[in-house]
DNA sequence: ACTCCTTCTCGTCAGTGCGACGATAACCGG
DNA sequence: CCGGTTATCGTCGCACTGACGAGAAGGAGT
């Protein structure tokens, strides 16, 4: 069986105290001037990932330098689009808030909006963007626990106060910010000093960080207890 | 852009003290002849977990009823497949030993390997399928850490010792019984009691659970740490 | 300069989970 | 009845965690 082949992302990012998705209004149909993630066709002898990196500079202006990108899911249900049997390959990133909030080529318009209100109102947007959202938000806030990606979402050098604070919009959470401080210092390989320190924070300067070199962390960082779990 | 679509299938198992996968010898061009995963292209209207479902039914016999299928990676390399563009969806089946071993209607032959043989010799399988086989495993291998998945690999019923076995084969390690019990029956809705018990492995007999209803695992399970990571 | 406020960083202490391992229970085959 | 085997329970020490105290180091205002 042959298929159309797109790739759809899922770019999220921590804006005032806020986890934010890009969106893009559709220019042309179906959705027509609907909200929809960014996106669009394979080319010819392109790779996935090749092509998830195009259209994420091409439609949005977003560069995925000092983020994260990798594969999220594939939704093939082949009534998932009107115009017929669409396969999309979606794809997560990462990154952090320097980016300019938009710019568009293709699409008509692209922004920045909270993910928050999204989850809630599942018609907003086009196609089955709002469960691919669902699970980019879900693999995101799971991958923070074993994985250093929290970096992805800050600049080249950082804080622990700013790290921590991306943990705690991911999850929606407060963490303790001297447990959190001791944690991430004495997990090998997450974070590496500089040297320097700022006072953009206000208050006592902060010794600036770079991302380590370890892909996993051990042991975990964990996620507090939902209520209503056991 | 439009491409073939196919479904690709890593079904696992653990017979005889190893970690077994399905392959098949392929009966058409491109790789006549060659060891395989189990796949083939996806039809008209129907959806991608049904693909491989049916798939899974047709070329091997193998029924995922009491097992567990998920989707696992999608591979879309432009040169991957001699025949033009074709992208597969791979999938990600564990299923317990008791199926009959192979059975084929499409395949020439279909038989159970041992996964270790296959991890290290990079040309015995078509296509790409050993870049598909390394991810599953390590996808098995992770899911078994959070998720109680563990249990798809075995019957209805089965023993707290079969359920360490199968932990320990994955895994390539070995786990102390006695604190592997107190940490399945101390994790909330991983182990539901029957209250049968069996002696079929001998000595004392032992109870047989069946699957809990939870789908992570808080605390989850530690794998052992690899020798020379820090 | 001094005070107040902020945030960073280091410690302390009790509770919990885990690895290592001893001890007992319950069945089998002789 | 006796040794062999496996299941199950308990104990101990260590490491990690959450809750929280306390000091360090900057800026803003007077």
């Amino acid at each position: 069986m042959t298929a159309a082949l797109t790739v759809d992302l899922v770019v999220l990012t921590v804006r005032d105290d806020r986890l934010t998705v890009l969106v893009v209004k559709r220019g042309a149909p179906p959705f027509r001037g609907r909200w929809a993630l960014p996106g669009g066709f394979v080319a010819e002898g392109e790779g996935l990932l090749d092509a998830a990196v195009r259209e994420l500079r091409e439609e949005t202006g977003v560069h995925t330098i000092g983020g994260h990108l990798e594969q999220l899911a594939t939704y093939g249900d082949p009534k998932r689009d009107p115009r017929g049997r669409v396969v999309t390959v979606a794809h997560l990133a990462l990154v952090p808030d320097l980016p300019p909030p938009t710019a568009g080529t293709d699409a008509a318009e692209a922004r920045w909006v909270e993910v928050a209100g999204l989850l809630e109102q599942s018609r907003v947007l086009a196609f089955d963007h709002h469960r691919i959202l669902v699970d980019g938000v879900e693999r995101a806030r799971a991958k923070l626990e074993y994985s250093p990606l929290a970096t992805a979402f800050c600049g080249d050098g950082f804080t622990i106060a700013e790290l921590r604070h991306v943990y705690e919009v991911v999850w929606g959470t407060t963490l303790d910010p001297r447990n959190f401080h001791r944690k991430v210092t004495s997990t090998p390989g997450f974070l590496q000093p500089t040297g320097s320190s700022t006072t953009r924070d206000g208050g006592r300067p902060a010794q600036i960080y770079r991302r380590g070199h370890a892909r996993l962390l051990h042991p975990a960082m964990l996620r507090p207890a939902e209520p209503g779990c056991p």
